[in-house]
DNA sequence: CAAGAACATTGATGATTGTCGATATATGAG
DNA sequence: CTCATATATCGACAATCATCAATGTTCTTG
């Protein structure tokens, strides 16, 4: 059984919605993918997140990021944050350290959103 | 002769990067390509792009848009030029009305950006 | 248990942004 | 020239956001 509409995370909601040449997305739809192109639009997390994805096996622990920027930890904790609770990125501990992956279909389905119907 | 890297705008980089997935971004290239997501990261600009893309010839007159949504024209006139000015939405004039169309190269480079090198 | 390291949360602050009403500009009609 | 219509600009205000310092939490290690 589908989820009703509005229990649709805005990751769901790109995915099943149609590119953005074919049809108009409603309302709705726009309230919800928005978010996730929110979470994207902000150079430290595009940064963050193209610098989680170069790693090997597309994940990265928070000690090796914040080095890469000149912002305080609570900053890059904050933006991990972000992208993490937008469904672009995944958390895991492992001992006391935490590690962040890359959400890979999430990116794709973005991706299709906008570049699909051309 | 190319231009050199600070003449750039977002678009243009956007279309020069390798994918988010392939290779880190620099601080640099996060800085231009972010506004470009900003510009699409907003409930009405994202329908707003929608609804041009969905017109025939994938161009729409303010007027039609205007009723589309139930904000003020100044607020409409305001999206559109944030679109416009990203780089998204071409503007034409034509008598009395103002048309705005779809940059589609800048959408499928900015698709690509996202997700190619998956 | 104590100390330190890794990361998150909180609270505050300045900057940015979405929205509106009022007004300006430009075009076409009479 | 005058009036109406289409769109843009301006100025203001409330809300959101990026950032930081301080503090909290959870591990691991001795």
């Amino acid at each position: 059984m589908s989820k009703s509409f509005l229990e649709l995370t805005p990751v769901e909601t790109v995915a099943c919605c149609s590119p953005l040449m074919s049809t108009p997305l409603s309302a709705e739809q726009s309230e919800r993918i928005a978010p996730l192109l929110k979470a994207l639009a902000d150079p430290v997390r595009l940064r963050l997140l193209s610098l989680v994805a170069a790693h090997a096996d597309r994940e990265a622990c928070v000690c090796d990021l914040n080095n890469a920027f000149d912002l305080s930890q609570p900053t890059i904790s904050h933006h991990l944050k972000v992208l993490h609770e937008a469904g672009l990125l995944d958390r895991s501990k492992r001992g006391t350290w935490v590690y962040y992956s890359v959400r890979t279909e999430a990116l794709a389905d973005l991706a299709a959103l906008i570049g699909g119907g051309l």
